[in-house]
DNA sequence: TTGTTAGCGTGTCATATGACACATTTTTTT
DNA sequence: AAAAAAATGTGTCATATGACACGCTAACAA
């Protein structure tokens, strides 16, 4: 699945693949369980096999904020936490069991430092993640509430059937009461 | 100026450095002045070192929305359209006089080829830009409005100086009045 | 099985916001 | 210097939204 993932970046020789998976350790945690708790120093790179994964954070005034929810196939870190090795302030539990599998820090390091191919075969796939994330960032910006849920109704169906509304609703900046709202609107019509 | 901000992202010998600043451009464009069009392929990383550029989209609804105002001291570019080589959507144009220095992609990809510092000194500048996306994009997930108008005062009041009121109004997510309205309050306190 | 908790659906109500309209000021153009 | 255009300040008003409250159902644990 992580190959086929890989894949779709560009051609990559067998061997240097083979290295590149042979780094990747798989786990498995049950719906619930914490991933990554405030203060902590996030040293992977997770790719989500199954299931999905509750990132989000509080405002001052203790409102949870959702700023993501992981989908399977793909690949997700806390950037800023990662890439300058800085503690995060945020939270990230299972929303339903999840299988992934994960890179060390260490490791990617090591990987990027082997070849000039596998460095640059990485840094395209950052390229790519930072792209589609910059794309995300302006959608949102420009779409309204309903908008954004009916694009991600479009996009990622199972989500919205998988993850609770409330999670739905933070997720796209509103309250639980105006998805519902929506919902109700979308379905008389 | 360039190489100072290139100098914060690590080390780098000099003949290498002298190799990066080798391949940008000067160049100087007047107050309104078009950067990019809708349906240009984005072909540079932009470095500012005076004035703003207004980067924006339009709604469904023909309504304009800031999706960036760039500001000196800072390299940017339209993302997914440089890096996939595909058209971009939206425009840009010089909010003030603007000087910066341009990098071509042609150039961008020969550094990364010339040696291994080199591209590894280039992807911590892509990760690190990243990072910062990632931060902006989770700040405007958990500030309300004036919270986000406030940072901005804080992080770049020479911004909100030289910046017309609608536009910042549109970069923080709002309407121009309800703007004037939370500038009212907050002088009046 | 039963008790407890989490999530969902829905109504009321106060309010912050966007839309509109218009006066005033500043900037740009002729 | 005068005229035109753009940007800003401000008031009114309809409305979409968030907050709160409460009942219901489904999931989960004891």
């Amino acid at each position: 699945m992580l190959y086929d993932y890989f894949k779709g970046f560009g051609e990559l020789p067998d061997n240097e693949m083979d290295y590149l998976l042979s780094h990747c350790t798989l786990n498995e945690i049950r719906k619930g369980d914490v991933l990554i708790t405030p203060h902590h120093h996030v040293d992977s790179i997770y790719f989500l096999e199954k299931g999905y994964l509750h990132y989000y954070t509080y405002t001052d005034l203790g409102e949870r904020v959702t700023l993501k929810v992981v989908s399977p196939n793909v690949c997700w870190t806390v950037m800023e936490s990662f890439m300058n090795q800085i503690p995060t302030e945020n939270e990230c539990i299972a929303l339903t069991d999840v299988r992934f599998c994960e890179f060390k820090r260490k490791d990617y390091l090591a990987i990027k430092e082997k070849s000039k191919s596998l460095s640059n075969f990485i840094s395209r796939i950052v390229e790519q993640v930072l792209s589609l994330k910059v794309i995300e960032a302006n959608n949102k910006s420009k779409m309204t509430v309903e908008e954004r849920y009916l694009h991600l109704l479009q996009t990622n169906p199972e989500m919205i059937r998988e993850v609770p509304v409330s999670i739905i609703a933070s997720l796209i900046g509103t309250s639980r009461e105006t998805l519902h709202r929506i919902r109700r609107r979308l379905t008389a019509a």
